[in-house]
DNA sequence: ACGTTATTTCAATAGATCTCGATATATGGA
DNA sequence: TCCATATATCGAGATCTATTGAAATAACGT
């Protein structure tokens, strides 16, 4: 679990773990991957081997490219063990962690991103 | 956010947040989460430190011990980005991940949700 | 004030990680 | 086969992280 955290606990790795969320079952290859980021291939192979080595991401051949796409069930344990046993005989106080499904994942029709909330005033 | 994931990527300090989200609203005195985790005081307030940093964990003064809760809000953001968008039109994909609270984070036998959830067709 | 307990901060070292040039491997086409 | 494309692996230097002894800070009781 610690392997699965410090892979994405880097800003390279954790933009392309999204990136490749974003992208669903088709995945996208690393090329495109590394050219998006805009870093070097060399780099970014290094980095999707980390996240393939944790279980984040798998890779496919097609051709000459190879083609990474997230792993949902992975993603799914670490974000589990993360709140595993919160609540603590209190599910109350986990209220706010129900609502990460339905809002952020998969929101209801047409919300996508959670717009940023204007706290203060812009000077 | 890599600066959060940064401070659950380390073994003791995962160890402690689940520890203080397991303790709830209560939390623990640093000296018996040290003493729990069986590593030096002044290792662990360097731990302690990050995490809270990280915004994971808050800290309050009560006599002499300092007392550190787990911040659930934060760690609901956490969750959120890394599943942000992921289901790119197809709601179907996610599943696994819409269970996580319900099946892990409040398990049925003990919940008792403040509202009810007349929300999307389960399965 | 003094001593005791609880925790933090400082400083130094050992170890791990990030990046990228050079090189190697794999595929497809002529 | 030879060449071009796509990606992976190697190696080394720079940077970051983890740990802990020693010293500092904070709160309480006497």
């Amino acid at each position: 679990m610690v392997e699965r955290l410090s892979a994405l606990a880097q800003p390279t790795r954790l933009g392309v773990f999204r990136m490749l969320m974003r992208a669903g079952l088709n995945g996208l290859p690393a090329g495109a991957i590394a050219a998006t980021a805009g870093v070097p291939g060399n780099t970014m192979s290094t980095h999707l081997a980390i996240l393939s080595r944790a279980g984040l991401v798998s890779a496919r051949r097609q051709s000459r490219s190879i083609i990474y796409t997230a792993n949902l069930d992975t993603i799914r344990d670490v974000l589990s063990f993360l709140v595993e046993d919160c609540c603590g005989g209190h599910p109350e106080i986990c209220a706010p962690l129900i609502k990460i499904a339905d809002n952020t994942c998969c929101p209801p029709q047409t919300k996508h991103k959670p717009q940023p909330k204007p706290k203060r005033r812009a000077t």
